[in-house]
Formats: C-alpha cells, structure tokens, sequence
DNA sequence: TCTCGACTAGACTGACGTGTCAGTCTAGTC
DNA sequence: GACTAGACTGACACGTCAGTCTAGTCGAGA
C-alpha cells in the first residue's frame, strides 16, 4: 500500500498543479484574449516550466478548449427548462436568470473568456460556442413559445427575439464584467432590470 | 498642366488600387479574423505584390484599423438624435434603426469584423471600440430619457437598458450576418421585430 | 530616347512563439 | 546503497510571419 501512499501524494500535487495553470490562464486568457496570451505567460503567472506545461496539457489550444467547457458546463448545468403549467412561471425564469447571474459573476473570467471568443476563426471552439448558444436558443425559443401558448406572452418572432434577449443579457454582463461593477448587492438589480426589460416588453398589455 | 492629367490618372490608379486592398482585406478579416489573416493572403487576394502593400498602409495593423474606422464614421454618419417633441418620435427611432440596418447589410464584412472585435485586446482597437459604443449608447441613453420624461416610455434604469438594447441589436445583425439570410425584403422585417421588441418592451402599458 | 513613378517578384531578416527532449531532482522502495 | 517513478526543467529546434529591400518591368510623358 506504500504504493498508494506515493501515488496519492503525487495525485494530489498534480491537481495543484492543474489548478495554478487553469487560474493562470484564465486570468490571462480572459484579460488579453487567446492570441495575445502565450504559453510563456502562462507558465510564468502559473511558477512552473515550459516542460511541465505540456505535461499537463498537449497544447495551448487544449488549455483553452478545456477552460470554455468549464464555464459551458456550469451554464448549462445551472439552466432549467421552465414548465408553463407551473404555479409561477415567471419566478422559474427569474431563478434560471439569478442562477447563471450567479455563475457569470463567480466565474469572471472563464464568462470574459467565452464572452470575448467569436464564431468562426477555430473549427473546435466554433462547435463549442455553438453548443452554448445554441442550448441557450432553445431555451429561451420554448419559454416563448409556451410563454405565447399559454397568453403570458405576446406571440413574437421566436428566432429573431430569442437571440435579442441572449444578446442583451451577454452585454450588460459583458459590460459589468469589463467596468468590475459587480458587487454582490448588485446581482439582483441586474436580475429585476432584465426581467422586466425582458417582460414587460413581451408581456402582453392590457387590452 | 500635362502635370495634372498624369497626376490625376496616376490618383485614379491610387484609388483604385486601394480600393482593391481594401475589399481584399475585409473580405478575409471578417471570415477569419486579424490574426489567422496574413499580409501574404491579403496581396494575393488584391492580386498585388508585397511591396506595394507597403506604399498604401503602414503595417497590417493600420489597415485594420483603417477598416474599423471606415465602419464606425458609416454608423455615426448616419444615427440621429431624435427629437423628442417631434410629431412623430417613434418614426425617427424607426428611421434611425432602418439607416443602421442598411448600413450593416450593406457593408457585411466591415460590419462583421468590427463585431467580432472585442475589448482589452489592442489599445488603439479599444479606443475605436469605445468611440462607436459610446456614441451608440449615449444616443440610446438619451432616447431613453427624453422618452420617459415625455411620457412616451416606462422609466428604467438607462444605462442597463441602453446597454441590453444595444447588445440586443448587435446579436441580432450577427447572427443574421454570419447566416447570411439577409435578403433585401429581410430589412424591413427585422427593422419592425427589433423595433416591437424594445418598444413594447418599453412603452409605458395602460393603467 | 530618356526619365520617372508605380508596380512586381520574391529573397531576406529578425522576432516570436510553440512544442520537444535529454536530463535533473525528489521521495519513496527494496 | 541501489533503484524506480515520475514530476519537473530549460535549452533548443523549428515554423511562421511582418516588414524591408533590391533588381528589374512597364507605360506615359518630355
């Protein structure tokens, strides 16, 4: 069992090790964008070398790729198809709203680093930024169409109002990100603005 | 005077020339990007030789640059302020986001490579940036608040709600761009669903 | 015919950045 | 004391690319 003994302490050094290099180039990643970032960066923020860089990840790439599908997977994870017939739908889509407020701010970096990565420049992070948004799309289409079904909402033209509301919400958190406004206190004022941007603007008025 | 003529057919060359530069340039700056983008695919594209790439821009920064900007005066040139005790508000709102659409559908790839364009990478990019984002939002903001003081809109909190119009818009013309459905009877629907979409939104409801 | 300016072809340089590899060091084992 | 696993090091090979430079072409005007 000393076997394990050694392996475990060895296991356990490693993850340290993962972690430094993950923060590190979060950080850098995420300040000065993927180009701009070299892996000499990388391994002098993180304290270790070149070699030991590329003993825990094949290439600058791969450590990219890795760190998108972290904040991909906290996203997804976190949002919650919205069932119409609930008792309160709306305060399920304020909870969905306040959890990936949540993880947008937890996470400051890997959200600037998803934020600031655009379509078509790599084959790989294309198909991962499609898969985001493209969850993301078909969440908010099925809340506006159930939302229209069930005479909550205004009946819109799902696709192009889908992406509008993703578009508005990647650029105030975009832009609050960048100005590090984010105070805890402000979390919810930002989740109230939202909804009721959102809404009151779909919410079908009084006749 | 022969002078002139000679230098006057020589300008029309000029033109010319840095017409075909720039159209290279957009073309492959907005499908890949500045840096997957080479110098050497630019002139080939130009059907140009290296050196008189560099009798017409400084370095392949400038003529990026010179790109952005030629985007940015177009948008500028072309949003108005809207005049609050007009008769008619809302149409010059339409008027102004009908003048933004045609400029972004009729300058596809000046607009998509400034859309790709993100913060904190390049001081002079970031400067650029700011200049077309801020104007667009303190036109906005004051659309906003001349709207809630006449009455015309709810009151919110104007920096957020301009913030989620704007990046409402820009993924809107993205997505539609980089899909590339824009046909020319597209226009006037977008304009329309953009427009239900923020002033429905906004449009103080009966009480 | 000579001049001149715009242009071409493309070799070259220097900087930079990624990924590799032979070897070191440490801690535990036998 | 000899050995092993494997984490770690850092010099270096190698490719890429922006920008420079030289030698020569071409057409038009004097």
């Amino acid at each position: 069992m000393a076997e394990d003994k050694r392996s475990a302490r060895a296991s356990a050094m490693r993850k340290d090790r993962l972690a430094g290099i993950v923060e590190a180039a979060a950080a850098l990643f995420s300040d000065q964008g993927y180009h701009a970032t070299s892996v000499a960066q990388v391994i002098e923020r993180a304290g270790i070398s070149r070699g030991t860089f590329y003993l825990y990840f094949d290439s600058k790439e791969a450590l990219f790729l890795e760190l998108m599908d972290r904040f991909i997977r906290e996203i997804i994870e976190v949002v919650e198809v919205v069932d119409p017939n609930a008792p309160d739908p709306e305060g399920l889509i304020a909870d969905n709203l306040r959890r990936v407020v949540d993880v947008v701010f937890d996470n400051r970096h890997l959200t600037l680093l998803v934020f600031r990565q655009t379509l078509g420049v790599n084959p790989e992070v294309d198909e991962k930024l499609r898969h985001l948004y493209g969850f993301l799309q078909e969440m908010v289409e099925g809340a506006l169409i159930n939302g229209a079904r069930t005479g909550l909402t205004r009946a819109v033209n799902v696709t192009l109002v889908a992406t509008a509301l993703i578009g508005a919400m990647k650029e105030v958190f975009f832009r609050l990100l960048v100005e590090e406004f984010q105070t805890d206190q402000d979390r919810e004022v930002v989740v109230q603005e939202l909804l009721e941007f959102g809404l009151a603007g779909l919410r079908r008025h009084a006749e």
